[in-house]
DNA sequence: CTTTGGCGTGCAAGCGTTTGCTAAACCTCC
DNA sequence: GGAGGTTTAGCAAACGCTTGCACGCCAAAG
């Protein structure tokens, strides 16, 4: 049925060594004998079995990318980068929606080792069990590469400053004239969360703003939750005059309370969101965001773990030798659109 | 490093066949020792190779599924969809996006082959080189599933009743007083486009409405081209008073436009999209659109490929018993939103 | 006490590659 | 013309697992 390399050896009368090196340009072969083994190869159809060349060679040249929620243009964007950035390498890229269940990003760890991934990326949950898993695994010396900013640093990763996206984000309010700023985002305290928050909170102090509260929203990570969450706070009677979203997705839900409130963007209330997905300038008015730089994160994280998959590969006699990790942060760019505004009727101005 | 199985069988002082065995839960073995490994595979953390496991069985448990571009909601959503749906039948999905090219597109078929998925899942180009290469597959008995509707049906298929959906769609405008209905699309003559044009233009004919090629706007498939096709749209003398556009993404540029424009939506103009992607009730005004059924076309889609794939496996041996192929549609469903208003100040009404 | 027949387990081949070592062939040079 | 060196190609083992077959054991039957 499939044609292998015996196959090849066969119809040339030579040995599958032989054949094996011819294909994969081994210096040790005669330039005559390299062409007609590949000229016969592909008259074949040959298509190399890659499940047998890594149970040998113990390297798969694929790699794994878990990621909470495929079906969200963040992890898809990134998912979709990964991919692309891996394959300038000659890697593939095994990709795995764990629906932000630990549970199945444990199954999905499980599985992409038992199909031999030469390294793991991670951008998902940040349960404890699975943050032990991957340091474990950073310990044994398995390249991994985590798109995060965990606790403490054990293992090689790449994130962008959120507290520093969130202080831009605020500062550009700020400057519009903003004093009334509400912060809507997802309940649960991800690194993400919580950097946005402090990057948040840490602004109002230091310009020494009231901390209100009431002005800060948490709830589900879902458009709808902001859609409510909106829908409360300018129904309130200390409305904010702006928000800072934790995240575009969220911000949609924002758009769409604000407009069926008979509200206007920026007028009454300015939006600032935070990724830089690819439809905020399809929204209206076109979302002014804190840039995400996906491009660059997929590409970084990458890079960084072909390095570190070549390097546990080649001295795979001392895997003592305690590596060191790295933690590689992008810095995030504000990106200016039309959903923020300078604050009319106000005697605020600084 | 890695613990096979040959350690849990030394580690026990029975043979690897044995512990293989127990691990599958065959039969012949007993309880006791069936127990004695189980735990003792526990114990050391066993995880079996699939590469292995897949080059003696000649099955990987992995289907391959190759998509247009993964970065786009209407693939991704596509893609988990399909993941969630096989790891039910305890399958892996491995996900390529081909970014629209014929040419990649090829390699990550040859890329699944290579690492021997147990099937196809495609929805991605229409290169013709591309469909030969599907036909062959299936005609070599390769399990194959395809979500589109190639001309000549030698292949399984799970489509969407597209001329049916954009019937839905003009009638849904039409009995709202609706005559001068525009169609956005993309300029490539897939198969979703044809037939949703088609749709379009039959409704038209079989309702005495004068075809305008005016009101047809074909260009980029992206949602900046919506945008600038209603700006010329709207820009011009006679203008329409509904929009059928060709799929969400597309409509969120329509959305952007018309509200630049100073126009309302359902006011000035009825929009109606096609998919029914999760963001369309996030946009403002809620996007009235054909159900595009991701959740059920994906469970199809993997049914019947597993269905193919047991087949398959099974009797290896009569290969020549060329398989019935199937079609299966399914029928889309109108998704009414607040996109789309009966039609004002107009005689026309039927 | 020897046969028969299950039943439970082990042997060994084989899946398609890679790769270290060996061997043959060919040069080059004295 | 043969020693020594350099190419070039083949042998065979190994990767971790599955599986057809053989084998040994024990109970029941003869």
């Amino acid at each position: 049925m499939t044609v292998t390399l015996k196959d090849i050896a066969k119809a040339l009368d030579v040995s599958p060594a032989t054949v094996s090196r011819a294909l994969k340009n081994d210096s040790r072969i005669t330039v005559k004998v390299r062409e007609r083994v590949t000229s016969m190869a592909r008259k074949l159809g040959y298509r190399p079995n890659l499940l047998a060349r890594g149970l040998v060679s113990n390297r798969s040249h694929a790699i794994g990318y878990i990621v909470d929620n495929l079906s969200w243009s963040f992890f898809s964007e990134l998912a979709e980068r990964v991919q692309i950035t891996a394959e300038e390498f000659a890697y593939s890229t095994f990709i795995y929606s764990c629906l932000k269940s630990p549970q199945k990003e444990r199954e999905g760890i499980e599985g992409f080792l038992s199909r031999g991934v030469d390294g793991l990326l991670v951008s998902a949950t940040e349960s404890p069990e699975n943050v032990r898993v991957f340091r474990e695994l950073s310990k044994a010396n398995f390249p991994i590469v985590i798109f995060n900013d965990l606790p403490d640093l054990e293992v090689d990763s790449v994130v962008t400053d959120n507290y520093e996206g969130a202080t831009k984000a605020m500062r550009h309010l700020y400057e519009l004239g903003h004093r009334e700023i509400s912060f809507i985002g997802p309940k649960e305290n991800t690194t993400f969360k919580t950097q946005r928050l402090a990057g948040y909170r840490g602004f109002l102090e230091r310009h020494g703003l009231p901390a209100r509260e009431d002005l800060v929203q948490c709830g589900e990570a879902d458009p709808m939750y902001g859609y409510r969450a909106v829908k409360e706070l300018m129904g309130a009677r200390r409305k904010p005059t702006a928000v800072f979203v934790h995240n575009d997705t969220l911000a949609m839900g924002v758009y769409r309370a604000i407009h069926e409130m008979g509200l206007r963007i920026p007028d009454d209330l300015s939006v600032i969101g935070y990724d830089n997905l690819d439809s905020c300038q399809f929204m209206y008015p076109p979302l002014t965001t804190v840039e995400f730089p996906i491009r660059q994160l997929a590409r970084t994280g990458v890079e960084l773990l072909m390095k570190r998959i070549t390097e546990t590969k080649k001295k795979t006699s001392d895997r003592e030798g305690h590596r060191i990790h790295q933690k590689i942060a992008l810095t995030p760019r504000l990106v200016i659109r039309q959903s923020t505004a300078q604050l009319k009727n106000t005697s605020n101005i600084f």
